[in-house]
Order: structure tokens, then sequence, then C-alpha cells
DNA sequence: AGTTTATTTAATCAAATGATTAAAAATATA
DNA sequence: TATATTTTTAATCATTTGATTAAATAAACT
């Protein structure tokens, strides 16, 4: 009866099936994704899913769990493993790998921001991943503060400073049928586009929200 | 059998049940949103619903045709209303509506990014909201290009400038959830800071694309 | 009023869907 | 090899779900 007495000889089963999911979850979310979809999609019988998932529900529930650590994992990289760098330097870091990694997962903001809308994602207090993300909220409250105090940073309400940056990093990729339907560009185009705003964003955010240097030096004195 | 060969004289019925169906729809998104839902919001009998609508498809599609026109009517009008205007005061009229309009519907967001990823909303060729939409199309690109080129916005594709102006606009209410938990604002606090944003958007946008005023100068006499 | 038409209801249908079962096949273990 | 265990399959179940029907009620019309 139990999938995993041993330690899985032939883990593909269980993979194709959660990668099969992953795909169909991930793309059409979880009420339009049927059971036999996925079994379809992975090439195994429909009760496989059950035997080693043993229901929907909780299978999406892992993919959930992957897919939010994927969206979030590079984030907390970026933050964590550059304490020592300036906040600027940071964003910069982690604006390159966050669109790196939506350009490989492309349907990944729209999964995020479905799970977040439908409240399927709760937050479990005890959940681990849960921490990682207040930690990371933490951190990137904590250098915004201090970048205002500064004087490096405007005086705005740090939602704003996080949401622009999310804004312009993941929304266009939320967008993409949207935008490339309205604007005309193909695939290749917008995926050059994207490429090009690793280098624009930080000056957009610098733009928007940094102060000018006279304005640093003053505050700094008094 | 028909629905309409008299005017309705009451016509709280399908009303009711388009209500209740734009209510869940929008909420929900159309496969989780099940026909006995939109009946038992409605408060009325089930077999009403195909009486009145002949299929969830088509009210779903009557229901998204309304929301596309409540998503981008708001910008046809500031656009093309105001043609005499400035690109930056069309912009700041534009802004200003929009947000009030998204605080009054703040599903609304995450409903066009879902129609458009799912490729629900195809886009017919005779539709005559599908060359409202080409038409809008037309006219911001041709406001772009020419300040573009008379040196008001800097040289940069116009998908950015389309991108970054409706991922400032849209965005945090798509991921409303995302940012209340992430950052901890309360839903009134939410709301006022969004109200902010018609001031600040047009000051970020200004930021981002504006050439210093010296180039302008530059540009124009060559 | 009486007749026709429109609306509403309860019951039901057929297909879709998530899940289970019992037996077969494959694999591991003794 | 014989036995036990794990994996896979086809068949089936029980609900859910979108839709229809026929009868009942309400409204409009003559």
């Amino acid at each position: 009866m139990c999938a995993k007495k041993n330690l899985p000889i032939d883990i593909s089963t269980e993979e194709k099936i959660k990668a099969a999911a992953k795909k169909l979850f991930t793309q059409k979310g979880f009420s339009a994704t049927k059971t036999r979809d996925i079994a379809e999609e992975a090439g195994i019988n429909l009760a496989l899913l059950n035997y080693y998932f043993r229901s929907k529900q909780k299978l999406f529930e892992i993919v959930m769990r992957e897919n939010v650590i994927l969206f979030i994992g590079g984030m907390i990289d970026s933050i964590k493993n550059n304490q020592h760098l300036t906040f600027e330097k940071k964003l910069e870091i982690l604006i390159d790998r966050y669109i790196d990694t939506l350009l490989a997962n492309p349907d990944l903001p729209f999964f995020i921001l479905s799970v977040s809308h439908s409240g399927h994602f709760g937050g479990d207090e005890k959940d681990p991943l849960f921490n990682s993300m207040k930690e990371l909220r933490t951190a990137f409250f904590k250098d915004i503060v201090e970048n205002i105090q500064s004087g490096h940073l405007k005086e705005i309400h740090p939602l704003h400073i996080i949401s622009n940056m999310m804004s312009l990093i993941v929304f266009p990729f939320a967008a993409a049928n949207l935008l490339k339907a309205r604007t005309g560009v193909s695939q290749k185009e917008f995926e050059k586009l994207m490429l090009e705003r690793k280098k624009l964003i930080p000056v957009w955010l610098k733009a928007m929200f940094a102060n000018p240097q006279e304005l640093k030096i003053i505050k700094k004195k008094k």
C-alpha cells in the first residue's frame, strides 16, 4: 500500500506525475486541471495519481509549495547571501536572477497571483516556508527603512517600493499575453525586451526612489 | 421559450443571475465557479440560468465582455476625449480614473489577467470591442512615438512604457493579498496607499521616461 | 373571464470527475 | 526458486455538475 517503504528504485513514475501536475496546474490552475489530464500528460494510469499522492488536493499543495519556493527562493538568496553589499547592488542581483527565473518559468507569476488571490496559499504558521517569507520581509523592510533614514531613499511608504519593484519585474510576465496582443510584439522580441529590463529596472527604481545626491549629504549631517 | 419577446417588465431575475455570475466568475474564475453556486448566490432556481443564458459558457462570455469594457473603457475615454491635452495630462486623467475603477472593482485586474492568460478572450476580429482595443492601442502608440520624436520622452521601446504604466496601476490590485500579507498593511491602509498612487504614478512615470529638459530643446532644433 | 404566452419549479438526465478496489504484473527478498 | 512486497492496470463507485424536461404558476393579451 505504501509507496515509500524502500527507497524508490524507479523514481520516474512519481516524478512524471508531479511534473505533469506542475505543468498543468501552473498553466490552468486547480479547478480547470482534471486528474485525467494529469494522468494523460504523465502517460500513466489514473489510479497511480491517488496511489502516490492520495488526492488531487494533496498533489496540488506539493506543486504549489515548489512553485512558491521557486518564486521567492531567488529573492531570499539574493538578499541573504549578500548582506555585505549595498541595497542597490543587492537589488541588481535580485532582479537579474528573478528575470532569468521568470523567463524559464513564464507561467509562474500568474500561478502565484492565482493561489494568493484564491486564498489557496494560507500561510501556515508552523510552515518553514512561511517563516522564510517572514524573514525575507523583515530583512527587506530593514534595508528599506535604513536606506530611507540614511537619506539614500526618499521618504515613502515601503509598500510603494516593494510594490513597484515587484510590479516592474513580475507584471510583464503575468500580463504577457495581454501585452503581446496589445503591442504586437512576438515571443522572441518579448523575451529580448525582458532581458533588457535587467538593466533598466534598477535604473527606473533609482529614478523613482533614490534621493538626489545633495539631500543625502544634508540628511546625514543632522 | 424565448426570454425576450416583450420588453422584460421584471428585469430583476436576469439581472440577479448576471450579477451573481459576475461576482463569482470575477472572484473565482470560470472552472471554480459552479452553476449551482451562481443560482444560490442569485437566489433563483438553477434552471433559470439556462433559461436566460443558454449555458454557463455563454453567461461567462457576457460577464467577461462587461468586465473587459469596464477595464479598458476608462482608458479609451481618457485617451479619446482628451486629444487636445498633452500626453502627460492625458495620463494623469487616465490614472486617476483607473485607480477609482480598481478601488471599486478590486478583483477586476486578476480576472482580466486570468482570461488573457487562459486564452478565454480570443479577440474576435468582428467584435466591436476588439476594434476599440485596437484603436486604443493605435492612439496610444501614436502618442508615445510622437513624444519620443519630439524629445519629450526618452528613446525606448513603447512596450516598456505601456508595460510599466500598467504595472504600476494594476499590479498592486492583482497582487493585493500578496502585498498585504507581506507588508502587514490593513485593507484600509491599502486603499489609502492606492489613492496616494494617483499622484505618485505620474511622477514616477516622468522620472522613468521623460527626457531632461535640455535634451528636449536640442532634439527639437535639429 | 378565458386564452395564450412567459416564467418558475422540482425532478431528472447524462457526462464528467475524483477516488477506490481487486486482480494482474513486476520487483524485491529469503 | 518460492514467497512477499510493491507497482500497475482495468473496472467500477459515488458525487458533482451542466443541462433538460414537463408540469405548475404567473403574467399578458383579447
